[in-house]
DNA sequence: AATAGAACATGACAATTATCATCTTAATAA
DNA sequence: TTATTAAGATGATAATTGTCATGTTCTATT
């Protein structure tokens, strides 16, 4: 058997609904490669022409405005799937593929995924219902945006964090963000992100381990956040 | 033929992919009726269990805030459909859908829609394409709420109101909204838009004709929107 | 036409958040 | 190790935006 078949992402995505045969083509298509930590598997206005299946790491979706703020609207980790929208819609990619933590990717060509897609209607629904989860994501969060503090968003964003990335053997959060990336991610000034995180620390809240963060009150962010 | 056939959503939607055959059924499944100026379609968390084609008006998607604020998240217009992504998901609706102008809508139920994913190729592919179109004007507007200004974004949703709905014959916006709506669309307080407006008007980037919006200088709006 | 209620408008003020400056600490390269 | 740079931290201040109060103008209904 290919490599492919006991891959984490054919295990966690839509390929999951593909059959032996279909792996094999998979297996055969695609190429793997690896991206270090701040290199950019690939940058708004391009055209990606495939799909990237993420096997390690961790990876943001971001666009850099005017001024020269990243504003970070995804975080994709291993087991994920990156660049669909664009190869679905046909169109250049609306943001930026950065690793955030060194990255071990598969390339798969759009012309074998459009295969799957005549060829496999379960795939087709899940990668549909995958893109509707983003969307109601994206829309989510947008709301959050607008209704709620950064303070709110801040102790949001620090659960979600833990939720899908757990945390170290010392108990902060596994994903390596420096502050300005959490920023990005929560929509503000980095020195504002910076402020409230110590404003966390000193309520206890969160600990502040170097540049690790621990949450120490998980009930209290939870309040905090949907209030 | 039967009604479907001449319909403006057929024409316009996803739908434009099924075949007359497709199209029979489709009549033979969908349910008319009208949704009145304020009345809704559908609450956050009903399950739908279809889709909703738009044939006339306008309709909102929004979602309210602990604070009594409503977060617009999307107007549709005739042409379009209503309920794609919580259908997809099987999910109950994330957001409330209500009549922003008379609409008159028909109704196809789930099942109807799933044999046509299964049978049709290239209607999967038009609603995977449509809701990626979603979810790259979502992630867009996400970045905006960041990135600019309050007056920034109501000079910006003023161009796409205009784009989107065309003008009146008196040269004003062909979409009624409330100044409470705009606000609810841009993210801001009412009272906020509502200035805003005010010094549009002064510094004659727009008229205000009674509740009504005409847009007077087109190029300082684009410019004022990105920035 | 009179009245009530909604939508619009504007001022005064407060709260939130961004910006700029400066400093400390940590990481990286010579 | 030392130098250099990046990341983190904090204060002071300004800008933006929200909130509350109040008044005006529509609109619909009797």
């Amino acid at each position: 058997m290919n490599k492919c078949d006991q891959c984490i992402v054919r295990q966690l995505s839509s390929l999951k609904a593909l059959n032996k045969e279909e792996i094999i083509k998979l297996a055969n298509s695609k190429t793997t490669y690896k991206v270090k930590k701040g290199e950019a598997l690939f940058e708004e206005g391009e055209v990606t022409n495939g799909v990237f299946c993420v096997k390690d790491g961790v990876g943001k979706l971001s666009k850099l405005s005017a001024n020269g703020k990243d504003q970070i609207v995804k975080l994709v980790k291993s087991g994920e799937l990156l660049g669909q929208r664009s190869m679905i819609s046909n169109e250049p990619a609306n943001l930026t593929a950065k690793a955030i933590a060194d990255m071990e990717v598969c390339f798969i060509p759009k012309t074998e995924i459009i295969n799957f897609f005549n060829s496999n209607n379960q795939f087709s629904l899940n990668m549909m219902q995958s893109v509707c989860e983003d969307l109601k994501e994206s829309e989510n969060e947008k709301i959050a945006l607008v209704q709620k503090t950064v303070k709110q968003r801040l102790a949001e964003t620090l659960l979600h964090l833990h939720d899908e990335f757990g945390e170290d053997t010392d108990k902060t959060l596994k994903v390596q963000l420096t502050r300005e990336e959490l920023a990005g991610i929560i929509g503000t000034a980095t020195e504002s992100c910076i402020r409230l995180l110590s404003d966390f620390n000193k309520s206890n809240l969160i600990e502040l381990v170097g540049k690790k963060i621990k949450l120490k009150d998980v009930r209290a962010l939870k309040k905090l956040a949907d209030n």
